[in-house]
DNA sequence: AGCACGCCGACT
DNA sequence: GTCGGCGTGCTC
């Protein structure tokens, strides 16, 4: 008779699990354990329960203790959780720790905590309205209170102002209001009144999706700018919740705006539970319950919320679907819309990939029928898209990256009272600065980049590890006085605008400019009134939000999109154009897009203004396919760093070798080279490309490989990672 | 990752 | 003479 065991996840960077004595009761699958690990007592998650281990039992230490009486984690998110680390070759202990908040990873209990509601006891509802008239603020209270029966938070009675917890209180002494502690799910807001009539493609989207439900569907809604995609997400919404099933909705980082949040909180009228960055960690523990426990029927949340537990899962959304944010680039390297495809078949539930510039992995998989392709082909009212015409500026005088034809079409738009956005996906005043007596160009002395300077703080920063200082007033190799700023960011761009357009009310959007608490807001509302009439700004202008009142859209630079060294720099230049272009027109002011280039005749460019973004994503997979690169096939990197430029190449030289001995049948080895930028932030970077046309091949290499690269003593000089399904290369 | 053990340089 | 540098080994 062997020796009952359990197998744990322990947080540690190990790609395996520990075997543990069971206990004659012992804990269920996805329940917390503490455990004695090494010397150290740490938080695991029980895997399995009953096993037989391999080791002998004198090896197997007993549990310390067992922390949840049911299971955090159901089968089928833990089934999930454990795939994905196989997947994406992570140890388990850390893909559990990423699913958990911080304080469940620390072993706190389970409970909802932190936030107090106060509600009239039925002795207050009783309560006379002008029994309180000698007390005004008693008896604003009251009245507030009245109005919220399932409880009010702080910040809802914090508009009582002044002294409101005194106030409070003393209702509480009279008997007439109790509190009560838990979650802290905000109550829907009120709805606005009758939702939009669909169209008829926004429809026949919905009831493909709906007819679907409680079954597995994979679905890519494809609708540009304008047409209606959050529409069909709630009427997607609103159907699984009439089956009494829960939504879980993805948005990119930057996507998830109190608007977004405000409009489905208005359609919905249930709770909403929101999980994003910014929440603290008994905010993130409450939205978590909230959703685990089923009290949350509606989920929205950035990559992370793909791990949310659910109680009864309905329907997963993905919202911007293309976008890279969905990727983890760090540590457990998941790609959040992918892990969402796989849970929502493991629940046989469908899911809603919505975009107005699809990725082409999920324009591939619509192509051979793995996903059903759904078009929301016109923006709704009478709202045309715009035609994007080229601005050819080769040998034209460009006023600091402004071209004539530009300015006098900015002249036009904003005499007839529209707005004008332009976009130039570069911060700073200019991406380096030059002597032009002896070159010395303001190389960062940490990565092998220029540093950008930054005129309005006088300062050279380098966007890659974060280096800032002064930006010399000479020279600092000659003395020579005369330094030339090369090339334009989105500060040179508004000094330009400063001096062609000095009446007009501007406001600029980049990381610099709203790096104060509050400031976005601020300065998109500036945009969105239509006070500012000139916007320029990266992409945070370009995602997300949208602004009336831009009939001009200016595309200073999308240049580098077309010659890199990264395979998918086209696609993502295409998709941030296309987005950039939707921000213009409206129903009754035809919008115009101009785009400045030095290559009008470069043919994926021509496509895509001549043809569309769709016609522009068939060619690219076409190159795509000849090319033999992804969707195509599928890669893995394997990256190093170290702070001298030998032991990474010696141990991807190494882990060469190794993957060769494993066979590695049906995978290129491409590499080592030294990474794109090889050096970072101090760091040498170099990199080991795996490829292969069958996934399977792939992970039979991986799996093997990933074990043998932990035994790699030149491994130990190193740091190094594993990034399966890679988005960006360098 | 932690944490301990172990064997060689500059210090109160 | 020791404090401490980080190489190496181990975690059920």
């Amino acid at each position: 008779m062997r020796t009952p065991a359990l197998r744990v996840a322990v947080p540690s960077p190990l790609r395996r699990t520990f075997d543990y004595l069971a206990p004659s009761d012992p804990p269920a699958p996805g329940c917390r354990v503490r455990v004695p690990f090494g010397r150290r007592s740490v938080v695991g998650v029980v895997l399995e329960c009953n096993i037989e281990s391999n080791l002998p039992a004198k090896q197997l230490r007993p549990l310390e203790a067992v922390l949840d009486r049911e299971p955090l984690l159901g089968r089928e998110l833990l089934a999930l959780l454990v795939w994905a680390g196989a997947y994406y070759q992570h140890p388990p202990g850390e893909v559990l720790a990423t699913a958990l908040p911080t304080t469940l990873r620390q072993g706190q209990p389970a409970t909802a905590s932190g936030v107090v509601r106060w509600e009239l006891t039925p002795a207050g509802e009783a309560v006379e309205p002008n029994a309180l008239a000698r007390s005004p603020r008693q008896a604003a209270a009251l009245a507030l209170l009245r109005e919220y029966p399932e409880g009010a938070v702080a910040e809802t009675l914090g508009g009582l102002g002044g002294n409101w917890r005194d106030t409070v209180r003393r209702l509480e002494q009279k008997g007439w209001v109790g509190r009560s502690e838990g979650s802290a799910l905000p109550p829907p807001l009120p709805n606005p009144g009758p939702a939009p009539t669909p169209s008829p493609a926004q429809e026949q989207a919905i009831a493909a999706v709906t007819a679907r439900l409680g079954g597995f569907g994979a679905f890519l809604l494809d609708g540009v700018t304008g047409s209606g995609k959050t529409e069909v997400y709630l009427r997607i919404i609103e159907a699984a919740l009439t089956r009494g099933e829960q939504a879980l909705v993805l948005v990119p980082e930057i996507g998830l705006t109190p608007q977004l949040v405000d409009r489905f909180r208005r359609r919905l009228t249930v709770p909403v539970a929101v999980l994003h960055s910014g929440l603290n960690d008994s905010e993130r523990l409450n939205a978590w319950l909230a959703a685990r426990d089923g009290s949350a029927p509606v989920v929205i949340g950035t990559r992370s919320a793909i791990f949310t537990p659910l109680a009864r899962p309905g329907v997963i959304l993905v919202d911007e679907e293309h976008d890279t944010s969905f990727k983890q680039q760090d540590g457990f390297r998941y790609s959040a819309r992918d892990l969402a495809t796989v849970r929502a078949s493991r629940a046989d539930i469908p899911i809603v990939l919505g975009s107005a510039t699809p990725s082409l992995e999920s324009l591939h998989n619509a192509r051979s029928g793995r996903y059903v392709h759904l078009r929301l082909p016109e923006r709704t009212g009478t709202a045309k898209a715009p035609p994007i015409r080229l601005l050819d500026v080769r040998a034209r005088s460009l006023d600091r990256g402004l071209s004539p034809r530009l300015a006098e079409s900015m002249e036009h738009h904003l005499a007839a009272g529209g707005q004008v956005l332009l976009f130039l996906n570069r911060r700073g005043y200019a991406p380096a600065l030059l002597c032009h007596a002896c070159g010395w160009s303001g190389l960062c002395e940490r990565c092998d980049m220029h540093m950008t300077l930054h005129a309005g703080q006088r300062r050279l920063r380098c966007h890659h590890c974060g280096v800032d200082r002064p930006a010399p007033p000479a020279c600092p190799e000659c003395g020579a006085a005369e330094l030339l700023p090369v090339g334009h960011g989105t500060e040179r761009i508004e000094e330009v605008l400063a001096e062609r357009f000095p009446d007009v009310e501007r406001v600029r959007i980049d990381r610099d400019s709203t790096r104060r608490k509050g400031a976005l807001a601020e300065k998109l509302e500036s945009a969105r009134s239509g006070h500012a009439r000139i916007l320029v700004g990266t992409q945070m202008l370009a995602k997300g939000h949208h602004f009336p009142g831009v009939t001009l859209v200016g595309i200073i630079d999308a240049d580098q999109g077309l010659f890199s060294a990264d395979f998918r720099a086209g696609e993502r230049m295409a998709q941030l154009v296309t987005q950039v272009a939707g921000r213009a027109g409206r129903a009754d002011r035809p919008g115009e897009v101009l785009l400045q280039t030095h290559h009008p005749d470069h043919p994926l460019l021509q496509t895509l203004v001549t043809a569309g973004y769709a016609a522009f994503a068939e060619a690219t997979l076409s190159e795509r396919q000849a090319a033999g690169w992804p969707p195509f096939s599928h890669l893995a990197l394997l990256r190093a760093e170290a702070a001298t430029a030998a032991p990474p190449s010696t141990f991807l030289e190494e882990a060469r070798a190794t993957a060769q001995s494993l066979g590695a049948k049906g995978v290129y080895l491409l590499g080592p080279v030294p990474a794109p930028m090889e050096r970072r932030a101090g760091r040498f970077r170099a990199q080991l490309l795996l490829q292969a046309e069958r996934r399977t091949d792939l992970h039979r290499l991986l799996n093997q490989l990933a074990p043998a690269l932990e035994n790699l003593k030149s491994g130990r000089r190193v740091r190094w990672s594993l990034d399966v399904d890679p988005v960006d290369m360098y």
